[in-house]
RNA sequence: GCGGGUGUCGUAUAGCGGUUAUUAUCCCAGUUUUCCAAACUGGUGAUCGGAGUUCGACUCUCCGCACCCGCACCA
């Protein structure tokens, strides 16, 4: 078989209406994507599925639903303010690009941190510094990764506010709110599956990284002597979700992040990544524990006690946190790819995405054998009203011939076809119909009584 | 944001300073068809956007936009 390209992948999103470029018909916009139906129906069942698996199913998980403008100061407690605004600077010579930052504190420049972009270029003018390469460099530019914005009609620097680059914060700063309204024991966690909006410098790869994305959030709140085994069964718990969207363990590759690369407070962070075609093993999800630095900050800067007080009597201490991340396009682009197969039937390819039942769009299709017997489109119209009504997304098709209808409803993953035939409507086999299976083209006849039971037991 | 490349129906493509803008496929309608992209007939649908050069621009020039590759970035 030959390689599959993400170029096929994002062929057959947008032919089929999966994903769509942003704006598209004004020439697109970088770093956005639409979904279309499919897409959004896919992207339900995958956000359904977590709510359920990290939220309803357990008793230790609080869902919330933050917004995504907060007051400013919120993003200076996280260091987001600090932190996404890199400044940039350029070798002229070779067109490479340096963390301006970075660059001065090789040089044993001090204080970086605390200098004004200004500050910096003085800095180089003075001490005439050269780019690694020994060349000139150029004017310094400053790169803020958050989106801004405006709360109220003043367009000054008091009313400046961002859309946040991740939904973690908002957790945080319900924390208290929610343990005064339940009071939950330790370890419990916050839930959030909402958009997140990062200036990317160069967004790109479809929907991996995106200027508008979706992030699936666990912020888990725990006691520090803990920390150790509560990890390791997060790690365990993002296995067990692969494999419920049915990705390829093969396919799925852990990386423990060396101490040099996590961020200053964390003292583990283990990434997961997904072997994208074309991309390679890029990442998909992320487990970190973070320490209380969060929720200290926020202490800090708020002025808010967020201590969490033991109902045994014990002394009140900032919980720590473990964080599960996960990308929710990401997640559609995996299983995307990972549904994405080719195959040979009768000596003519067939592409067909091999979709788990519980996460396609459409469960099932109901096809007259014959498009222009009215007899057969009657019936097979009594049927499908039947199972629209009791399994939902269920879809008609009626256009050109039987075999072709059986392809289109593979290439997006539809698990079952249901056919009625002659044989339904007279004979022995009157009131049965075929119901033929995506991947292996076989076919078994039910009734139509048995039929939605037959269904359901494959799910 | 920089360097390089690309941009024609949904997809894949042909072509030309003056065309009714090619072909295939997909899609839609009809005929046909008793199970895996059959056949026939008809139909919708494109020169990324904006300026400029020209009698005339899809074609040449400039500006913008998008995508791809590389650099850098990815807390």
């Amino acid at each position: 078989m030959t390689e599959v390209k993400l170029e096929d992948i994002v062929s057959l999103a947008k032919r089929r209406g999966f994903i769509y470029p942003g704006s598209e018909i004004y020439g697109g916009l970088a770093g956005t994507y639409d979904y279309g139906p499919l897409g959004i129906a896919l992207k339900r069942n995958i956000t359904n599925l977590w709510w359920k698996m990290f939220v309803e199913d357990r008793e230790d998980m609080y869902g919330i639903d933050s917004t995504i403008v907060m007051n400013p100061d919120v993003w200076v407690a996280s260091g987001h303010v600090a932190t996404f605004n890199d400044p940039l600077i350029e070798d002229v010579k070779t067109k490479k690009r340096y963390r301006l930052d970075h660059l001065l504190e090789e040089q044993g420049v001090e204080d970086v941190d605390a200098m004004t972009l200004e500050q910096m270029a003085q800095v180089i003018k003075d001490r005439r510094l050269k780019s690694p390469d020994g060349n000139e460099l150029g004017a310094p530019a400053q790169f803020n990764m958050m989106f801004k914005t405006h709360v109220g009609p003043v367009e000054d620097d008091d009313s400046v506010a961002y859309l946040r680059p991740e939904t973690a914060q908002g957790m945080f700063t319900n924390f208290k709110n929610v343990v005064d309204s339940f009071y939950p024991d330790l370890p419990f966690g916050l839930a959030q599956i909402g958009r997140s909006f990062r200036n990317e410098i160069s967004p790109g790869n479809f929907i991996f990284r995106l200027r508008e994305l979706e992030i699936m959030e666990l912020e888990y709140f725990i006691h520090p002597g803990d920390w150790e085994g509560i990890f390791d069964a997060w790690l365990a718990a993002q296995h067990e979700w692969f494999e419920k969207l049915g990705l390829d363990a093969s396919r799925i590759k852990e990386h423990e992040v060396p101490e040099a690369d996590r961020a200053h407070y964390s003292k583990r962070t283990v990434d997961c990544f997904y072997d994208f075609p074309s991309l390679g093993f890029s990442e998909l999800a992320g487990l970190a524990y973070r320490t209380d630095f969060d929720l200290k900050s926020h202490q800090e800067h708020s002025g808010k006690n967020l201590e969490y007080r033991p109902k045994d009597g014990g002394e009140a201490f900032v919980p720590h946190v473990i964080e599960p991340t996960f990308g929710l396009d990401r997640h559609v682009m995996a299983v995307l790819s990972n549904a994405y197969t080719e195959d040979e039937v009768n000596g003519e390819k067939r592409i067909y995405l091999k979709l788990p039942a519980h996460l396609a769009p459409v469960k099932v299709a109901v096809l007259p054998l014959a498009k222009n017997k009215p007899e057969l489109v009657a019936k097979a119209r009594e049927v499908y009203a039947m199972l629209k009504k009791e399994l939902g997304s269920v879809m008609w098709v009626d256009t050109g011939n039987i075999g072709k209808n059986y392809r289109k409803m593979d290439e997006i993953g539809v698990p079952y076809c249901v056919t009625v035939d002659f044989d339904t409507l007279e004979g022995e086999t009157a009131g049965t119909v075929t119901v033929r299976h995506r991947d292996t083209t076989e076919q078994k006849r039910v009734t139509i009584e048995s039929l939605t039971k037959e269904l359901r037991g494959h799910e």
